[in-house]
DNA sequence: AATGAATGAGCCTTCATTCAT
DNA sequence: TATGAATGAAGGCTCATTCAT
């Protein structure tokens, strides 16, 4: 995170990551300066340029990784034989998990899309659209076969989606509840609703 | 030399109010400048400062605005002495409308917590808690008279709360959906849930 | 001084001299600005203009009102046909008791001449030149007729002003030094000098 | 895009204090602007920022360095085991040497002491009062073997000071006069005064 | 004669970026 | 690869001044 005086070699690109990413996500892209972040690694705004093309490759960078990790991983935690219950189950564990694992990111990449320029932009839509795609596929399935009730597929997925996300906003690791916990928690929610 | 061009009198300071608002709406605080809000606006950056103290003070000031209003409307849209369940569906159905029809402020006050300064982040961090409180207290009186099923009132409050906030962010006016449909699609969604 | 909020007629334009007196003194003329002005008198600043051109004539109108009471005063108080010594302490007497009771004036005449646009400049100079002269042509009659030793009038007619002008630099009129006493003091330095 | 014309490397720093010790002469600390100073340099304003925190970094350095120059002369000059007599004239010619040689410095440390902020006008104030305890403890001394006729010592340091000091706003380099005739002149007239 | 709001110029400072060393 | 010093563009803000009301 901070001051790896002297930090050699191709270590420096990794640590310029840790760094950015957390100094992105504590006080947003537009207001960090390339000196707070070469400060925070130990070298110069200048050699900055050795490891990077521009500030915004650092952030589409940070968010293209995330992003492609994401639904790497989403691909694997939902089987894709399973009924569309048992998928959305699945779903919703995966995304508590990992949204809670990687807070940073998941913020970073949702506050800081406005500012991606150009090329960039739409590079991560469309990687964001693709991972929507999963969810607003499984609750198609689900209503095709009747097994879930949802008329609007795609305004459910994301008022799902914008529900299980917004956790990052308020948990704290330290907290008293576990990841399980709040998957069960949210499932119950989406599931099963509110009424008693 | 003076007053060649532009907007003039008292209402000078409606038309930054306005402009601000869009612009910080679509690039945001860090991004915009005031010479981009006093261009906007049809007056010399240096004249903001006769209706402003400085940008800091543009940004609270909607934001403050924005939560004061909120806070005002949604005492007189939640019926005091109705049962939970009714409240509840006069909350949703009431956040919604507001939401959709003030979408930038809704989204600035979201996006732009982080670019308040000292004092003016605990004021309005200050008034969220009162709004968010709100719903967490009709969720702990549902569950006190056992209309509502909801093991963890404040987490299922900040879980309807993102779900609704979330609409703002892909919602739009020529969209096909009515504010009264989505408001009736997220009830349901919340109350009974997605199983079938 | 402060705040006669409101002031109106013919007395502004003599508040704005005081507290133009006050604020240069104290901080220098490029250093004030005409809101700290208005503030001081209680008015706006564009009110300013009802009484003055502009901020340069403020700082011309000052020194100017002083350099002129200056030189009608020093003429008043050396006796023109006493003998040179008798002049001499006239003048030391006068020039010491004047700098203390318009300590302000004095200092403010001195430190912004630099501040004095080009018209001005000379004017002043000028002026300065003048009552210089009076004390010179005293040291010239001395050396004429032999009461006072003196080579090189000009110059020692600059070091005695210095040194008698330095008084108001550190003078304080709460100090335990009257004006007469400072003047003796001054005197029998300048006459005398300091061998035992 | 870089560096296409201009100075360079460590003589930069040097640069920019010449510069500014003859613009804030010629024309007051106040009354200069950073863009000046950069173009008497021949870079851009903000490269200042890589050699100078800020401008009154500037002014203090430039007055610093003389304080700490003249206070470290000035012991050199002055015998300490001599008689106060002797002290005083080698005083005498020491200070009017030191202040005909660098009269910007002496110039800008006298006339921009008010333009100096909080702490540092206190730490130069402070190396100020320590030169004039030079000459107030040669002066006490003298009176206190006889050799001197001062009933007030401060008073007297303060008047031969200011005398001595004056000489800067005059003294013209190619004039008629050397820099030991002058302090011939100065030290005929402190130690034995005017009259014949 | 006072005000409020405007102008336009400019100030100090910061920033992303470049590049010779 | 790292550094130090430079660039040029801008950014927030202040200022003297003007003038319709």
């Amino acid at each position: 995170m901070a001051r790896t005086a002297g930090s050699h070699g191709p270590k420096t690109m990794e640590a310029i990551r840790k760094a950015a990413l957390t100094l992105i996500y504590r006080k947003g892209y537009e207001a960090i300066t390339l000196r707070q972040l070469a400060d925070a690694v130990g070298i110069q705004p200048g050699s900055l340029y050795n490891h990077v093309r521009n500030k915004q490759d650092i952030l589409f960078d940070l968010v293209h990784d995330h992003m492609t990790t994401l639904l790497a991983e989403v691909e694997q935690a939902v089987p894709a034989d399973a009924a569309p219950l048992a998928q959305l189950e699945a779903f919703i564990a995966f995304h508590v998990g990992y949204h809670i694992t990687r807070r940073e990111q998941v913020f970073i990449a949702n506050s800081e899309l406005r500012s991606l320029e150009a090329p960039n932009h739409s590079v991560i839509v469309g990687l964001r659209k693709q991972y929507e795609g999963v969810l607003i596929d499984i609750l198609r399935q689900g209503r095709a076969d009747g097994s879930l009730r949802v008329d609007e597929p795609t305004i459910a997925a994301y008022a799902i989606l914008s529900m299980l996300t917004g956790i990052c906003s308020w948990y704290q690791p330290t907290g008293r509840k576990s990841a399980e916990q709040l998957a069960t928690l949210h499932r119950d929610l989406i599931l099963r609703g509110i009424v008693a």
